[in-house]
Parts: structure tokens; sequence; C-alpha cells
DNA sequence: TCTGAAAGTTTTCATCC
DNA sequence: GGATGAAAACTTTCAGA
């Protein structure tokens, strides 16, 4: 899939949508200065290039009682390509990976993990990672505060200068 | 503020509103077995109890040129409550911090960047963590593939089986 | 607290520029 | 590509149970 070419218009409606998704054509295309249909026809092409996904609702963790986030820095023991696609497959299967990446460096991978309570985080972490055969070693660090979360991305680098500071802002500040 | 007492169908709302929140009200409706206005007055609930945030457009990373998204894992020089507050302060200033957990164990605090390009992406980290006074050191850990992205928080603990396995996935897999 | 219907908006699309 | 305007769909409110 080829990339779609994107205009000043468009970084501004993209970096719109990923701070408030629920605003409407008209209000949005006010602020960028096109007609709702013209908005709605860009963001119709955002989607079946791929680029925008679903929108999702954001909780705030701190309102959800008993979360528990933690970052595991995880080493794993055999690094062909066929048994990180397993590894990650297993990942991939508990919803309680809210993000893992890949990553080059002290670890091979970062996983995020959002659980309910001490008891479901150990679980969760026997499971993927003391259990896992390809898992060498890891570390978890638990998290006191999330100080930030979101996956708003940034589509072009930011002009120098404060006035773009809030432009890709994630929604849950 | 006191935290909402949630229901089951509350609980399944929730999950549903984080895998795709565009959808309608009827629509959630016909799913858990309301009439829309009853889900919205649940929806009404969450939001004014501060637990249902905005709603954002979540973006395939693999699909916008050049970025690249690093963790970033810092051990700071002083942690009293006061350094502490100004150096979260000043990650929240920088609209390239994704994601910033402060944490137990090894380090102190986990930063996701999201920058545009490797020029950026070294500018941000020199700026955030080699030049702050108050970093005593870090690693950066750069993201060769983003097995997982998302921001989906389960409500309960899931139960046992296979059945449940879906309800929180996040919505870019 | 729910349902069901009415009123007000928004999204969507055909058409023209 | 964008604007306009009409039709369809959705959201929101409120009366009644």
């Amino acid at each position: 899939m080829t990339d779609l070419m994107l205009d000043d218009v468009d970084h501004d409606l993209l970096a719109l949508l990923q701070r408030d998704a629920s605003r409407t054509l008209r209000d949005l295309g006010d602020e960028v200065g096109l007609s709702p249909s013209a908005v709605l026809r860009r963001v119709q092409r955002y989607r079946s290039g791929g680029l925008l996904g679903h929108n999702v609702a954001v909780l705030d963790p701190r309102h959800v009682p008993e979360v528990i986030l933690s970052v595991c820095l995880v080493t794993i023991e055999d690094d062909t390509p066929e048994e990180g696609r397993r590894y990650r497959a297993r990942l991939l299967e508990a919803p309680e990976v809210q993000q893992a990446y890949e990553v080059s460096g002290d670890y091979d991978y970062v996983v995020v993990l959002a659980c309910v309570g001490m008891r479901h985080e150990n679980e969760v972490a026997k499971r993927l990672f003391q259990q896992d055969p390809n898992v060498k070693r890891y570390t978890t660090l638990f998290v006191l505060d999330p100080v930030r979360t979101g996956v708003a991305l940034p589509t072009r680098e930011p002009p120098r200068g404060r006035a773009s500071a809030e432009e890709v802002r994630g929604a849950t500040d």
C-alpha cells in the first residue's frame, strides 16, 4: 500500500481527530476552512488508506478501581524470526497486553500490562513471562503514576516554536 | 470523587466503547439489551463521573511515514516530591511524549516518544533527557515493531475462559 | 430506570463548480 | 478537489410507566 499524500489541512485534521474524534464535520470544517462534506471526503480517504483506524473511547486509569498498569522489560531466549513470530502471537492473545513493542537495545520487548488487582497482574505475568519457554528474563516496573497516557502520533515534524506545542497532545491530559 | 458503581451491562458497554466508539446508541443497545436512550444515560454518567474521557481517532503507526517510536528508561537524580513534580511538568510540555509513567523498580520513569524522523527523535531526547538537570541517566530502546498499541483498560478481572478473551482487546490489532 | 416517540443535528451523497 | 443542498440516519430530550 502506497502512502497517502498529506497537505497542511490533512495534518491539521489528523491532529484534531486524535485529540477529539467526536467533533462534528461542520465544527472541524470551520477550524480548517473546509465544508463538512470536504472534511468527510478527506476522513474517508484516511480510512480507506489504512492511516486512520477506529475511534476509541479513552478511560481515565485513575478512575478505574484497582487498575494496575505495569511495564515489563523482556529478554527472550531465541531470537529467530519464527520464534519471534510465535511469541508475539502469544502476547496478542492476552487482552491484558495493552501495548507491546519489539525493541532494539538492552531488551527485546517492552510490554505494558493493564490488570485489575495484583492477583490478576501476577497471574498474567506468570503466564506470559515466567512460564514462557522463550523468555530468558524479565523485569516488572509497576506504574506509580500514569503521567500521560495516549496514542497520538505526529504526522510531521512540528515547526519550532510555542504555537504548535498543543498540536499532537493526547486526549487524556 | 467517589467511584461509579458499575453493573455487568456497564462493564460490557465500556469494553465495547473502548474497541469502537463510533457505534450508534442503537447498535450498542442491541448488543447489551437496552434502548438507545438507556445507553445514552449510562454513557453520560461515565462522562460526568470522570471515568470516560474523549473519543480519539487512532492512527496506524505503520502508515505514518517516518514515524519513530522509542521507549526511554529514565533514572532521575533527585527524587524529592518537588523535583518530581517539576520533571513531570517538563515531560507534559512535550507533545512528542506519547506516554509517560512514573514507575517503581530499576528505573524512575518510562517515557514513550513518538517522533518524525531520527533528527526529531534526537532533538527531543537531548532536550528531555541529556540536558535535563534532574536526569541521572537514561537508555533509549527504539521500537522495531509496534506489536500492539492501544489504551484499552479492563474494568474488571476477566472471567477465566475463552469467551471473554476479546473483551478488552484494543482497536489497533 | 426503562421505553418510545418527537425534535433537532449530523452524516452522507448526488450534483455542480 | 471543493461547495451546496436534500435525504437518511443519528442523537438527545421528555412524557409516561
